[in-house]
DNA sequence: AGCACGCCGACT
DNA sequence: GTCGGCGTGCTC
């Protein structure tokens, strides 16, 4: 068993595939499967994954590893074999999926060095490099490309006096701080303090902390509790009675935060019926998945803390899943509250740091929960009791980058490997979700009602087709207006919704219709105030806004669509009183800036919450009775076969937000397609008659769920070059699926052109074909050498989320 | 992904 | 003749 198979990291097709070499003797007993490993690879020196141990391989010239990264494997046995599912499932390297399962600081780094070989001085090199020798032995390559005498210095290298070598470096250090401990046993310590001179009052004290319990502290942390200066315990160092050491500590994101400790709440009769099936589960250590369908307000938190806690009790882990952690502290306030420092929280907003040190105490089991978003469904755990989705239906829960993965199905496979249930939690859950519920595949539970029974809020949808027939130019609608007076009036807080997906600002020639697009990119160019710029999303291009029109030179050249900024100043003309607090991406950048305004919005130090999508959910202060949506179609006309689920979903949870205390709450929805049923059923708040409407039209136009869809992107730099690959695809697929899969293709993607590249896409309706997988496989390996060498790109997407 | 090797054009 | 362009193929 002295050959180790690694995976090295290099993503590419070629080397997708485990490396072997030979464990020295020194480090038999000491590599394992899971651990990292520096290993040299060609020239170079890289980080790779020891997958497997063996004692022989058919590779006859093997290399030996370098040295272990990690003292102990980093991946388990059951992270290991769902790498390989996951790379298997999104057809991406294996390197890819360990490396998406573990915080971006466990990521190596490399650096190329050009170093004086040894017993050479920089005397016996050539003039012209002697100098970048003369303050250190080694300098980078960076700096010696900057130098421009890399063929001087190639020439040395090749005659041996310097040589190239390459290190692969941690991210992210460990925090470490000085500590010591007591070197000697109690009674030695004793004794040492009765030899102590009477006016060593204070050395006399840190010696009887060490006789009360010796365990290693921090130097910083010691003084402080003892009141004394780290100078008495260096004295003590110095002579030999404590042992100075290193100790880790954790960068605490929630460091100086008090959380209240909250109990357990009583559960309505409703909550204990949803409840009891997840406990049933639990003790019997049953894996099922459950969707727990409950109303804005229906109090769905507290049975995923109550069945946290059962779990917890039963000596087990749970992850909870909630999207763009971030965005809610609330959720994490309620979180800690219950189980204090049981808690990881892993969110975007952290450090790489403070993400590692949240992955650490997962891993080295000093928490039971861990709290996060996406990428929280690789915590280390080994126990799993539960695993939890909240709102289950959002998108942000499909990685767009490879792999392409979607939390809920790597949930549900880990689920099956602990023996765990799976709580899928929302209000309005995706269409794939609840046909499973309705098809028995899932335990449907549902709360129908919101606690105490409180009313759903009453929401109005204001045509503003009517405004403007009416003669109502702005943005707010009579009705809208009125409301908003009212509540300030009353001292009631309103939230104003603004949808800005898919209608971003753009600058419009109004005597031609010239529209600002990216030169190239087919798509239009964003318009981004605080700079005067129009900037293109996809590739970064970036120009002025132009004075004049540049097809027809009229003067009349300006911005349209809707900002929170435009929104805030119009309010501020029409109720110049209003106090209004905006969010959005500008004000909520800065760390902690988002719960600031959250905490002052709900102390009352504000009106109106003028945000876009981040205020939609989570949300929940009484006092707010009033929420308006000013725009509620705008991403209904988007070319997705979701938009109509993402509509009514959005619509339906921003509603969630009035009146869910004891005030009463009221909706006005603005929309220019008030007949659409999205938008209708959003505000009866019916979900079930949106979803036997919108099932039908996706069996009609045959989309998931009835069937899963494949999206294969096809991209070159020349037009034609993308239509003929597509079209080969798209031939070769049809002809390895049965006549039941449907592909359609090649057609232009609905953007054509990104970065000067013309994208062509084939899709691909089914619903079963196992000989699909190969056959993308197989696609990818036929064009891996233009892929490498001709500039063509092949982006496969099982169950996509975005068709773009 | 790098990097070396190797085969052709334009130069001191 | 050589330097260096980047196509090709390999990395245990």
């Amino acid at each position: 068993m002295n050959i180790a198979s690694v995976i090295v990291d290099v993503p590419a097709k070629q080397t997708d595939r485990p490396f072997d070499y030979l464990i020295p003797d020194s480090l038999v007993e000491i590599i394992k499967p899971g651990m990292r490993v520096t290993v040299p690879f060609g020239p170079r020196k890289i980080q790779g994954f020891v997958v497997e141990l063996k004692s022989a391989s058919s590779f006859k010239q093997l290399k030996k590893i370098i040295e272990p990264m990690d003292l102990s494997p980093i991946l388990s046995n059951e992270m290991l074999s769902l790498g390989d599912w996951l790379s298997k499932q999104t057809l991406s390297y294996k390197i890819s999926a360990y490396q998406a399962m573990l915080p971006a600081a466990l990521k190596a780094k490399y650096e190329k060095y050009i170093k004086l070989s040894a017993g050479t001085s920089p005397e016996n090199l050539s003039p012209e490099v002697q100098a970048l020798f003369l303050k250190s032995s080694k300098i980078t390559w960076d700096e010696a490309k900057a130098s421009d005498k890399l063929h001087a210095l190639q020439k040395e290298a090749s005659s041996g006096s310097v040589e190239i070598v390459y290190e692969v470096k941690e991210r992210v250090k460990k925090k470490k701080l000085k500590s010591v401990y007591a070197g000697m046993n109690a009674e030695e310590l004793k004794e040492y303090r009765q030899s102590l001179s009477a006016q060593a009052r204070k050395q006399a004290d840190v010696i009887d902390y060490f006789i009360k319990d010796n365990k290693p502290s921090i130097i910083r942390d010691l003084a402080k509790e003892l009141n004394i200066s780290s100078a008495v315990i260096k004295e003590l160092v110095k002579k030999g009675v404590l042992i100075e050491d290193e100790m880790e500590i954790y960068r605490d994101p929630f460091e100086n935060r008090q959380f209240e400790r909250t109990e357990a709440l009583l559960l309505t009769a409703e909550q204990e019926n949803a409840i009891a099936p997840i406990l049933q589960s639990i003790e019997d250590i049953r894996n099922e998945v459950f969707l727990l369908y409950g109303v804005t307000g229906s109090g769905k938190t507290e049975i995923y803390l109550q069945s946290i806690q059962k779990v917890i009790n039963a000596g087990k882990e749970a992850i909870v899943l909630v999207p763009e952690i971030s965005l809610t502290p609330q959720m994490v306030k309620r979180f800690k509250g219950r189980f204090g420092n049981e808690v990881a929280v892993m969110h975007s907003g952290l450090s790489a740091g403070e993400k590692y040190d949240e992955w650490r105490k997962i891993q080295r089991k000093e928490v039971s929960v861990v709290v996060g978003a996406r990428s929280a469904i690789f915590a280390p755990f080994e126990n799993l009791g539960i695993i939890i989705i909240d709102e289950e239906h959002e998108t942000s829960y499909k990685q767009e980058e490879n792999p392409k993965y979607h939390a809920r199905d790597v949930a549900i496979k880990r689920a099956e490997g602990s023996n765990c249930p799976v709580i899928l939690g929302s209000a309005t859950p995706s269409l794939e979700s609840f046909a499973r519920a309705k098809k028995g595949v899932y335990h449907l539970l549902s709360l129908p009602k919101r606690m105490n029974n409180q009313a759903l809020p009453a929401v109005e949808i204001i045509d503003m087709r009517e405004e403007l027939r009416g003669g109502n130019r702005s943005m707010f609608s009579v009705v809208l207006l009125e409301k908003l007076k009212e509540r300030i009036e009353k001292k009631e807080q309103t939230v104003l919704f603004l949808n800005k997906r898919g209608h971003s600002s753009f600058v419009m020639c109004r005597d031609c219709g010239y529209v600002a697009g990216c030169p190239n990119c087919d798509i239009s160019l964003t318009y981004h105030r605080y700079n005067q710029q129009m900037k293109c999303h996809y590739c970064g291009y970036e120009e002025s806004v132009p004075a004049i029109c540049r097809e027809c030179g009229s003067e009349h050249i300006r911005y349209f669509g809707t900002g929170t900024q435009k929104v805030e100043e119009e309010l501020h003309k029409v109720l110049p009183e209003a106090r209004v607090i905006r969010m959005d991406i500008d004000t909520t950048s800065r760390k902690g800036s988002h719960e600031k305004l959250l905490d002052q919005f709900q102390e009352g130090h504000a009106d109106i919450l003028l945000g876009t999508q981040m205020i939609a959910k989570g949300l929940d202060f009484p006092n707010i009775t009033l929420v308006g949506v000013l725009s509620a179609d705008t991403m209904l006309h988007l070319p997705d076969f979701r938009s109509s689920e993402k509509t009514f979903q959005l619509l339906t949870q921003v509603s969630g937000r009035a009146g869910r205390h004891e005030l009463p709450g009221e909706v006005i929805i603005q929309t220019y397609s008030p007949e659409h049923y999205s938008i209708g059923l959003s505000a009866l708040q019916d979900f079930d008659r949106f979803y036997e409407q919108e099932m039908m039209i996706r069996k009609v136009h045959k989309y998931p769920p009835f069937y899963y869809i494949a999206l294969v992107t096809v991209s070159h730099e020349q037009l034609m070059k993308s239509v003929s690959v597509t079209e080969k695809i798209t031939s070769y697929v049809q002809s390895k699926l049965s006549k039941d899969a449907i592909v359609l293709g090649p057609v232009a993607s609905p953007i054509p052109r990104i970065n000067n590249r013309y994208r062509y896409q084939c899709l691909i309706k089914y619903k079963r074909e196992p000989g699909l997988q190969s056959a993308l496989k197989i696609i990818l390996d036929q064009y891996q050498q233009e892929i490498a060498s001709n500039g063509l790109q092949i982006a496969v997407d099982v169950n996509p989320y975005i068709l773009m």
